[in-house]
RNA sequence: GUGACUGUAGCUCAAUGGUAGAGCACCAGCUUGUGGAGCUGGGCGUUGCGGGUUCAACUCCCGUCAGUCACCCCA
């Protein structure tokens, strides 16, 4: 077959995506198994919800305005005219089947988790990816500070648990519908004073979403930001206790936070509670200069208004978070967690002639259902080549089946290590295996 | 969406305007009954793609796509 031009452009994953290959995969399924184990010990149920949400899902509930909406989402037309989108996030789409199969009469509050990837229209770079995979906790149906305590403390758990070291918790709070509006004409009035002082972006922000300014990162703001007003200094009584009780709970979970007033998050539907998880990594440039940079390995807060914006009806409390894998997956100290249903082979499966070809598959059934976990080359003729490949799978034992043994019922187990050899009857195979493996 | 750097074999990389190479990996054989080694053989690579300059382009120029990183924003 002539190659062309063809290869480049079919043969190519997505921009921004990628496959995820033996190990790659093992080791995002071994993070999603131990997230899961966790939250469900903390009694979280599974929940696994579609991948792609009417497209008006997202506006109404991550906002129109936002950047995930107006330029980070994939939409589709279907055939059939329905305007779709592949989740950008999951937090609409649990709140979407919360009430689409009647949760609200189920005891409350509601706890669910969820993971699989997440596609955004971005840029791709470190850290960064098109198709990417969140595991997420929602707890709906309560207005307790317990509840935004305990995503926090288990999002860390779980991060902990996957080996990582210097990670720390930014927390804030953004207030209620009522305090949060006083707060932002405080910030608005405070800037307009200091318009000098600001990027173009930032007198854009202003009017668009005043609560962002506290995101610029632009050196020629940081002297007016710095003084800006801090959110947590005008929340109301109510959202104050709140805040103080979530505090309380982290300190004695033993979690240590940072108050972060720059914190504000992007998505419209936040309210009260915001927190990041971040890593904290020591890099050393070129010229010798050491520098922090910090990367948000996860995030989240409460949500108590986004029912409403869906429903049209009443308010129900909830809160929620969610972990970047990918990220995670990404750190040196990642501990590499495998799936339960990876077994390391403790031997290999070696035939040799076309009577033992055949009768392979045989014993191979047999060692399976004795729960013996082997590898094998079936394909390969050569016995020194399967040896080899023996050696080079680090598998204590050898099984071998030759032609003599074939047509005796026997196979001979060998020892990799001291290469003694032993002939068992096939139908006493499973029994020799147990006791001497 | 903006900017910088990069793009040669499966992988890591050579070839500074003059015939595209090496190591590793892979496959086969030496060796259908016993291991890490060795030896022999195995690549028609549109040098990411498209155009331009030139007698001649992997090399220079333009465009484009992709990768990496940063901004924006976020996980």
């Amino acid at each position: 077959m002539k190659k062309t031009k063809n290869k480049e452009e079919l043969l190519k994953s997505p921009k921004g995506m990628r496959d995820l290959i033996g190990n790659d995969f093992f080791h995002l399924q071994g993070f999603m198994e131990k997230a899961a184990e966790i939250s469900m010990y903390y009694g979280f149920q599974p929940i696994e919800t579609t991948m792609l949400e009417k497209e008006e899902l997202f506006n109404r509930s991550v906002g129109e305005n936002s950047d995930i909406v107006t330029k980070e989402m994939y939409t589709i037309k279907t055939k059939g005219g329905d305007h779709l989108a592949l989740r950008p996030e999951t937090t609409a789409g649990v709140m979407r089947a919360y009430f689409e199969h009647g949760m609200q009469s189920w005891p409350q509050p509601v706890m669910l988790f969820n993971y699989g990837p997440v596609f955004r229209h971005d840029n791709p770079q470190k850290g960064r990816w098109r198709q990417f995979y969140q595991f997420n906790l929602e707890v709906i149906g309560t207005k307790k500070s317990v509840a935004d305590a305990m995503v926090i403390m288990i999002l860390y758990t779980i991060l902990k648990e996957a080996g990582l070291k210097d990670i720390s918790v930014q927390i804030n709070s953004i207030g209620d519908s009522d305090c949060r509006n006083s707060y932002r004409r405080e910030l608005v009035n405070y800037y307009k004073k200091h318009l000098k002082g600001i990027c173009a972006d930032c007198r854009e922000r202003l009017k668009t979403n005043p609560l962002r300014l506290l995101d610029c990162k632009n050196p020629h703001c940081q002297e007016v930001k710095q003084n800006a007003p801090e959110s947590v200094a005008y929340l109301c009584a109510p959202c104050k206790a709140h805040f103080k009780e979530v505090l309380e709970y982290l300190d004695s979970f033993g979690i240590s936070y940072e108050i972060n007033s720059n914190l504000v998050r992007g998505l419209d539907y936040y309210s009260r509670t915001v927190f990041e998880i971040v890593s904290n990594k020591k890099t050393v440039a070129e010229d010798g200069v050491e520098s922090n940079s910090t990367l948000s390995l996860a995030g989240g807060g409460r949500y108590d208004y986004l029912a409403k914006v869906l429903t049209g009806k009443k308010d129900v409390p909830a809160t929620g978070g969610a972990i970047g894998v990918d990220r995670v997956l990404m750190q040196e100290e990642y501990a590499k967690l495998t799936p339960r249903i990876v077994k390391k082979p403790k031997i290999f499966f070696i035939q040799l002639s076309q009577d033992a070809k055949q009768k392979s598959f045989e014993i191979i059934e047999i060692l399976r259902k004795a729960k013996v976990s082997i590898t094998q080359s079936l394909a390969k003729d050569s016995l020194s080549v399967q040896l080899a490949l023996a050696e080079k799978a680090g598998v204590p034992f050898a099984i071998i089946l030759g032609q003599k043994e074939a047509l005796e019922s026997t196979v001979i187990v060998r020892n990799m290590d001291n290469r003694s050899q032993y002939t068992v009857k096939i139908d006493k195979l499973a029994e020799y295996l147990k006791k001497n493996l």
